[in-house]
DNA sequence: CATGAATGAGTATTCATTCAT
DNA sequence: AATGAATGAATACTCATTCAT
C-alpha cells in the first residue's frame, strides 16, 4: 500500500523480467553471445536499469545459475510407500528428465561447461549445488530401499554413480551436443532399462 | 619440382605450427577468447598468412577438431585373444581414459559443447566421428565376447550405451566441470568398478 | 512561521551537508570523478534533493567555489601598530599560507584550473574574488608600511605581484603537482626569506 | 627503399599525426573530455589503429607530456659571453616565456594538474623533467654569472626560485586562469622588472 | 608468397538528470 | 517536499578480417 511496497513490487517485477530475458539470452547464444544491450530491450529497461539490477554480466549470469539450482532443492525426493522398488527409481529418473528438459538444464549446463576457463567458480557451484545435491537425493533414495529390503546391502553412494551414469548418457549427453534436443519419446524407457540393469546387480 | 617440394614442406610446417598454437589457445581459454592475432604470434606467422591457410576463425577451429578426431581412428580396437573378458574390457577403458586426459580430448569436448549454439555441425560431427565411431569401437568388441561366450547374448548396442554411461560419469563428466582436472589416481580402479558392474549384469 | 522555520532550517542544514560532501568529491577527486550519485549519498539525501537544491552539477561546484572565496573576503588584512615591516608581512604570509593549506585552497585551486576549459567564468570568478581580492589587500598593508615610512615609496601594485609570486613558489606551486602536499615544517622560514627579499629590495 | 623501411616511415607519419590530433584535444578540453573516437577522427585513423600505437588514453596522454618536455631539453642554456647580467638573464626569462606561451606548455601544465588526482605520476614528471630541470639551467646561468663576478656570491639555489616564483606570476599564473590567454604586449617589461628586483639584491 | 598495418563494427559500463509516487 | 528508480547518450577498448607493398 505504501510508496515503499509499491516500488518494491515495481522493482521485483523488473528484475524477474531481466532474469527471463537474460535467461533466454544466455540459454541459447551462450555468455560470449548475450549482449547486455539486447538483454535489456528484451526485458523492456535500459542498460542503465539493468546495471542497477546486477552489478556486471557476471553477475547476472550468476544469478540466474543460482536461481536454477536453489529450484532443484529436494525435486528428488519421493515418497517410497505403496510403491515398487523399480516405480520408485522410474519416478526419481522421470523427475530428472523433467528437470533436464523443461527447466532447460540441459543448456544451462552447456553454457556453464563453456565458461569453464573464464568462471571456474560458477561451475564449481552447480557441481555442488546440482550434480552432488541430487547424488545425495539419491542415495537417500536407495538406502531407503535397502532398509525396506528392496536392494541388497550395498556401497549406495558407488551405485547411485554407476546408476546416475547410465541414466545421464541418454537424458544430458546427447542434449549437450545438439542446439535443440527435445525429449525423446522413449526416453522413459531408456531410463527404464537403465534401471532395470541397475535392479540385476543390486535388486533383492 | 624440387623447390615445390621444398616450398610444399615449409607450407605444411607452417600449418602444423598454426594447428598448435591454435589448438592451445582454443583449450585453454575456449572459442571466444582465442584471439587471432595470438595464434599468429605463438605460431610465428603473421596474420595473413594464417588467412592463407585457414579462411576464417571457423574454420580454424573445424580443422583442430576434425583432427583431434581422424587421430582416434580404431583407437579402442583390441586384440581379446588370450585375455579374460574383464581383461579386455579394462584395456579399452584404458585406452579411452589415456585419450580423453593425456590427448586433451575432455578440454576440446568442453569447446565443442560450448559452440553448439554457433556451430552445430561441428557438435554433431564430433558426436558422429567421436561419440558414434567409439561406439561402435566398443560394440564390436562386446560383440566378439558373445561370440567368444564370455559374455550372454543380449542387445550389445544399448549395453555398449550403459558401460560407456558409467566410464564416462568418472573419465568425462569431472573433467567438464574443472579448468585443469587431472587423471584421479584411483582412476582406473573407478573403471574396473563400471566393468565389474557390466559383467555383474552380461556376464556369462 | 515555527513551522515554517523549522521547515527552513532543515533545508539550510541539507544543504550545508550537500556542500560539505560536494566539496569533499570535488577536492580529491576532481569535477569529472564527482559524480552527483556519490555526493548525494554521503550528503544523506536522495539525488532528487540534490537537484532541488542545485540545478545541476556545474552550478553546485560553482556554489563551492563562491563559498570558499567568500569566506577568505579581508582574511589578509592585519593590524601593523606596533609591528615592524618584516612581523607585518610575515604575519600576512602566514595566514596566507594557513588557508591555502588547512582551508584546502590549493586542492580548490587545482579543480578550478582543471576545468578552464569547460568553465572560464568559475576561473575568472576565482581569479577576481580570491587572486586579485588578496592583492589588494596585501597592497593595502604595503601602502600603510610605505606611509608610516617602513618601505620607500615605490609602485607598491608591481611590487605585491614580485613578492606574491616568491611566496607562491613555495606556498601554491608544488601543491598543485603532488596529490596530498602537505605543509612543510620550514615553509615559515621560506617566506621569511622571501620577505628579506622583498624588503632588501624597497626596505627604507 | 625496401618493404621495412616504408612501413615505418607510413607508421611515423602516422603516430606524428595521432599525437598531433590528441594534442590538441587534450589541451584545448582536458583530459576527460577528450574523447579517443574524437581524436582518431581528426588523426584521420580508426579507433583501433589508435590503439595499435598507444595501448591507452593514459599512455597517449603520458606520451604527448613526454613529447613536450624532452623538447625542453637545455633550451635556457645562453650563451653570456659579451653580455651584461641584465642582458643575459632576460634572454634566459625570454626564452622561457616563449616556450611556455608558443608551446602551448602553459596549457598543458593545467591538463597536468587536473590530473594530480588521477595520474600523480604524470605530474611528478612534469616537477621532475620540467620544473627542476629548467631550474638547474637557471642555477647554472647564476653561477657562471657569480664566477664572471658579475653577481655577488650567494646562495644560487635559493635566489633561483625566488627570480622564478616573480617571473612565474606573469608567464603562468594568469595563463593557467584563462582559456586562451595569449602573451600580452608588455610581458618582456615585466619580466625585465623581476630581473632589475633581483639585480638589486644579488648584482655586483 | 609473406607481411603487418589498418579497419569498423561491436561490447560492457558509467553518469547527469528526470519523474511517478 | 522527498524519494529512488529509470533513462539514454556517451566512452574506452577489442577483434576478425583485408590489403597495399
Amino acid at each position: 500500500m505504501g510508496l515503499a511496497s509499491y516500488r518494491k513490487s515495481i522493482s521485483e517485477t523488473k528484475r524477474a523480467s531481466i532474469l527471463a530475458a537474460a535467461r533466454e539470452n544466455f540459454l541459447t547464444g551462450g555468455y560470449s553471445r548475450a549482449a547486455m544491450a539486447d538483454i535489456a530491450r528484451d526485458a523492456d529497461v535500459s542498460t542503465a536499469t539493468l546495471y542497477k539490477h546486477f552489478a556486471s554480466k557476471d553477475a547476472l549470469f550468476a544469478a540466474i545459475v543460482a536461481d536454477a539450482y536453489t529450484a532443484t532443492e529436494n525435486s528428488l525426493f519421493t515418497d517410497i510407500d505403496g510403491k515398487s522398488a523399480r516405480q520408485v527409481l522410474r519416478d526419481v529418473g522421470d523427475a530428472y528428465a523433467t528437470q533436464q528438459f523443461d527447466g532447460r538444464m540441459n543448456e544451462l549446463l552447456r553454457v556453464v561447461i563453456a565458461e569453464v576457463p573464464t568462471a571456474p567458480h560458477l561451475a564449481r557451484h552447480v557441481y555442488e549445488n546440482g550434480v552432488l545435491a541430487r547424488y545425495e537425493q539419491l542415495i537417500s533414495v536407495l538406502d531407503a530401499l535397502v532398509k525396506r529390503g528392496d536392494l541388497k546391502p550395498h556401497d549406495t553412494a558407488e551405485s547411485a554413480r554407476h546408476l546416475a551414469g547410465m541414466v545421464k548418457e541418454f537424458v544430458v549427453w546427447p542434449a549437450l551436443f545438439a542446439p535443440r534436443f527435445e525429449k525423446p519419446a522413449d526416453l522413459s524407457a531408456k531410463i527404464g532399462a537403465c534401471i532395470d540393469a541397475y535392479l540385476k546387480i543390486y535388486g533383492a
